[in-house]
DNA sequence: TTGCTGTATACGGGTTCCCGTAAGGAATCT
DNA sequence: AGATTCCTTACGGGAACCCGTATACAGCAA
């Protein structure tokens, strides 16, 4: 089993109960700390000591305070991370339960494992850590699939730029400027305006308010 | 010292967390439900059976599972609660920040303590709880004002409705009927639009679609 | 080649939204 | 009572959005 670890969670309930559970797996150091940058920071100095951290836990997001952080959020950590320690084991250990992410985070910064904070969050993660020390992936079975081929409710990154660019307050025609200027294509007014009615329709929108309110409570934005 | 709580939240987690900390004050039976229809059935069967909850603490959200719920949530659950069981003591232990939401917990349903989930989230709980039990009131140093007059950010009832209607998809001529029908004033369609721009401007919005971002964002909606 | 299909673009007219102006009424102040 | 202010409602014009239709062009199949 790993022997040293480390968890990057800003809640401290939530800390105590990994805690719990990474004790009873019979991990010996377990180190937590409250804020990325100190999980940058503690992963590099064990390195430089020779005495690196087998496996990192963490969390996707952080609420702010009045500390100033370079990395903001989980997802900043993992990324940082990656570049330099490879072989670091990384898993995740979020609420968030969007395919999107988990697929983004398991392909392109190759996590080890991602585990949906739920009822069963902590059996999971345990699962999830002897999984990771075999060598192997691991996710949550609600997210299982994230894996495989897009499903209905998401769509392309052109539809995402462009929602985007909708929610941010410019209009259509604000929009088609905004694409020409970034070789985004299309780009013509009556594409974006087809484009928003396909989404309207494929999200059952009534109009483009309506659109913004569900793709923003689906999280997709 | 309570000696008899209930922990109502579904993150196993987080209640490990809270369980060792309640261990810690010294309380003796404290027992967990993941559902809140749960907590509502259990409080009821120990009232009946002479042997009443004293305190109870309970989450907001809930994820949703294969479980259909009577209550969905925290507020459902409180709300519930406060009508049969005025002398049990409340303490709500979540994520949510929202002033808004804090106060109307406070003051509708008299709740008897509030605790944002956090760094120190467990600390605060342990002082709420003895706060609560010296038959104080308590609220976490972040939503400490949320019983002062409303800031900036927030809006009134009827400007709160009429962003969800329109977030909802209905077109200002619509919300105008839905208002007449509903004998909210003022529902004239002139009305309507003076007081959207009103909002546009306070929340620097630049039409509608934009509106509604911001105000998702804020979590005002 | 011909025809089919899917996508980008253009255009027009009907609706909804945005914004300024103005009239009417209730409450408050002098 | 008269003046002032605040709020609701009405209206009109221009902008943005919604929707159907039409053209152009690429890719693919028969």
């Amino acid at each position: 089993m790993f022997t040293k670890v480390l968890v990057s969670e800003d809640m401290d309930d939530i800390t105590k109960g990994v805690y719990t559970s990474l004790c009873d797996l019979g991990i010996s150091q377990i180190d937590q700390v409250q804020y990325c940058d100190d999980a940058y920071l503690k992963i590099k100095k064990a390195t430089l000591d020779d005495a690196p951290y087998q496996l990192l836990i963490t969390d996707l997001s952080f609420k702010q305070d009045h500390r100033e952080q370079r990395l903001p959020s989980g997802e900043h950590l993992v990324k940082a991370l990656r570049q330099e320690y490879p072989n670091l084991k990384i898993i995740v250990y979020s609420v968030e339960d969007r395919l999107q992410k988990v697929r983004v985070l398991m392909n392109q910064y190759d996590i080890n494992a991602y585990v949906c904070k739920s009822r069963r969050g902590l059996l999971e993660l345990s699962e999830a850590i002897t999984t990771v020390f075999k060598e192997q992936k691991y996710l949550s079975p609600k997210v299982a699939n994230a894996l495989s081929p897009k499903t209905d409710l998401e769509m392309s990154d052109y539809e995402l730029k462009l929602i985007e660019q909708l929610s941010k307050g410019l209009s259509q025609e604000e929009i088609s400027e905004y694409f020409k200027a970034n070789e985004t294509s299309p780009n013509s007014l009556s594409s974006i305006e087809k484009r928003l009615n396909k989404l309207r329709i494929q999200f059952k929108a009534n109009n483009a308010i309506h659109l913004i309110s569900i793709v923003k409570d689906l999280g997709l934005i």
